[in-house]
DNA sequence: AAGGCGGGGCG
DNA sequence: CGCCCAGCCTT
């Protein structure tokens, strides 16, 4: 085994030493941009992270700029990539990094992982790239690698089996090339070792991979499957505003914690129950009473009195652990045009049309944390929107213009 | 140990 | 379509 493990060790940190990729975060070791990129490269590919982070970096190049830019600009520039409790967590690093250490993120373990949202990985990841400490850093690549290389038959999924993996993994670390080391097997995981079909021939290791010597290359690692996400029938409206607020569309900021914390959405609501049947196909009652459920909510929420005028879209959205469907309506404020009560009208201009309503809910309960703005096209470039949003506002503009 | 937490890309 | 991705946090 002894034989087995240098030899990996050797060939992989020579393999990566002849040739990698050239990414943005390997451009120089700072801690910072190192940081930066270990967090949004969780749970996200390189291609899709490569863009964000030349912006994020452009936007705040220093911990004090992360410290000190408006959370919101942090979270725009997050925007469409996911999990953004990153982005917050980061930011919360960053100004602890302030005030600790004086904006030096400091060459210790123990300091680096006491860090918002820097875990396992990302510490030996932290520790090992950018002071090239001699830590594991165990991620889903070097999971698989080592799984397979070492015909390892634990569950990857269990939490027990990474720490197994993480003792194997420092014991591997080359004297001296922590950094390089760490980085080697995550590329080979990524390029040659993949989860589908792992490229053996060219492999660097191929000569003593214990899976591969035994065929089941394929089979490894062993992992449970995730359960499959529950379904949410959600109902949302796209409002036109009138008068001071013509052209624009009515959206609302989430809670402060939660799924999409702080992000603006489409106002929306579960329905409650299956309602898969009214999704199928037009059911006109029923179409009826999601329009009503629709009109309460806004009333209740928003203070405003809204007339749905039509079906605007169905969107799938498939979260990791919930899977939204989502019927869309349109609606304007036509009230007074509407065949409503008189008093619902003269609801509709004491409230609909008052600075509180447009601004937020002052004067009702804001138990939801729920805030409405009027926005028009331009502001979107502001607000931070989760991507399931952005495509439906985006497509209304579209069809608008 | 289990579940919450995004979004995209690939076979 | 299913599965995975340079994971972490809370309960």
């Amino acid at each position: 085994m002894q034989v087995e493990k240098q030899y990996f060790s050797q060939e992989l940190l020579a393999w990566y030493r002849r040739g990698n990729r050239d990414l943005p975060w390997r451009q120089n070791k700072d801690p910072y941009r190192i940081w930066v990129s270990e967090i949004m490269l969780q749970q996200t590919r390189v291609d899709t992270v490569i863009p964000y982070f030349e912006r994020f970096m452009a936007n705040f190049p220093t911990v004090q700029a992360l410290a000190e830019a408006p959370e919101e600009e942090v979270l725009k520039c997050w925007e469409g990539l996911g999990y953004y409790s990153r982005a917050r967590n980061l930011q919360a690093g960053a100004k602890m990094v302030m005030e600790r250490y004086m904006g030096i993120i400091p060459d210790d373990k123990d300091a680096v992982s006491s860090l918002k949202g820097v875990g396992p990985y990302t510490t030996g990841a932290i520790m090992s790239i950018a002071f090239n400490r001699p830590e594991p850093a165990v991620d889903g690549n070097v999971m698989r690698v080592l799984s397979r290389y070492f015909c390892l038959e634990d569950d990857i999924a269990k939490p027990s089996t990474r720490v197994g993996i993480e003792k194997l993994a420092g014991g591997l670390i080359p004297e001296g090339a922590a950094g390089d080391f760490n980085q080697a097997l995550m590329e080979l995981g990524a390029l040659v070792c993949t989860p589908k079909s792992p490229s053996c021939l060219p492999c660097p290791v191929m000569e003593h991979c214990a899976a591969r010597m035994a065929g089941r290359e394929t089979e490894l690692p062993i992992k449970t499957k995730a359960k499959p996400p529950r379904h949410e029938y959600r109902l949302a409206v796209i409002v036109e505003g009138v008068a001071e607020h013509a052209g624009k569309v009515l959206v609302r900021q989430r809670p402060d914690t939660g799924l999409l914390a702080q992000m603006w959405e489409l106002p929306h609501l579960l329905l409650e129950g299956d309602k898969s049947g009214l999704f199928a196909e037009s059911a006109p009652k029923e179409q009826g009473e999601l329009a009503e459920a629709a009109i309460r909510m806004l009333e209740t929420d928003a203070g405003l009195l809204i007339r749905p005028t039509g079906w605007f879209a169905d969107a799938d959205h498939i979260f990791s652990h919930i899977h939204w469907r989502m019927r869309v309506y349109a609606a304007d404020m036509g009230i007074v045009a509407s065949e409503l009560a008189a008093e619902s009208a003269a609801l509709y201009l004491t409230r609909g049309q008052t600075d509180e309503a447009a601004a937020g809910v002052a004067g009702l309960e804001d138990e939801r944390q729920e805030r409405y703005r009027w926005i028009a096209r331009e502001e979107m470039d502001k607000l931070p929107f989760p991507n399931l949003f952005l495509k439906l506002l985006n497509e209304y503009w579209i069809r608008k213009s």
